[in-house]
DNA sequence: CGTAATACATTACAAGCGTAATCATTTTGG
DNA sequence: CCAAAATGATTACGCTTGTAATGTATTACG
């Protein structure tokens, strides 16, 4: 399996773009933090880089730019970030994690609805 | 209300010792740590120093010892690590971070049937 | 009483991060 | 064809973190 490179806070916002949509020149990622983020575009150049160096990124060359494209999957991520909270946060335990989130999270009706589903699925 | 300072990863482990019993002095954090890490005592000292000068720790002096004890309350660190989180990996939106909870996590059947009364409770 | 052991404080040092500026190369407008 | 603009690469720099070692003051044993 591919490990999962360790991303930052910044790093995150850039892959969730590349996420959403790929392949991308950098000024298109750029253009897509605008507003969400007050980052010079240098600062967005250097996080490519990064994640690139840290292969989280994979990029082809079309002419002399590049078109970036995510090459860890956002559910591998999301897992290990959601491992690394539940282990520093609550010990590893997920079940008071949830619980701490349901009790302080604002939920709409359909929401609730779509847990509660989930969790009578569940009987382990 | 007090801000919550940043904690890191190592500075976690010692403030749940000190979260489940306190006050302590250096060499009991120590000793509660023994065996889960690794650290030289060095370390463990530098932590609690970094967490006094951060203000996340307090202590009062017994003789030539300190006696350390949270100086913030382990349900506002859980809060602020939990809005981090929820921000950083799904831009803050709590029912996809839960659904992804519930989905990967292994909960006991006890645990299952608290979150859904939870749920139930939370009829918005 | 003096020296060793302890306790906290200060300093160390490399890696990661946030936030860019500068450099080198290539492309493109005039 | 040449200068200006654009691109990616390299370098910068101060802060945090992980992981300690060293310094300094105090206490306690012989």
């Amino acid at each position: 399996m591919p490990t999962i490179p360790t991303i930052s806070d910044a790093e995150w916002e850039v892959m969730a773009v590349l996420w959403t949509t790929s392949p991308l020149t950098a000024n298109e990622v750029v253009d897509r933090l605008e507003g969400r983020k007050t980052w010079s575009p240098r600062t967005v150049k250097t996080l490519l880089n990064r994640l690139v160096n840290k292969k989280a990124l994979a990029y082809e060359t079309r002419g002399n730019r590049y078109l970036y494209r995510p090459a860890v999957a956002r559910e591998a991520c999301v897992r290990a970030e959601s491992r690394s909270f539940l282990t520093r946060v609550f010990g590893g335990a997920a079940g008071p994690a949830i619980v701490h989130l349901v009790a302080n999270a604002e939920l709409s009706r359909l929401e609730i609805a779509e847990l509660r589903k989930l969790l009578s699925r569940r009987k382990d």
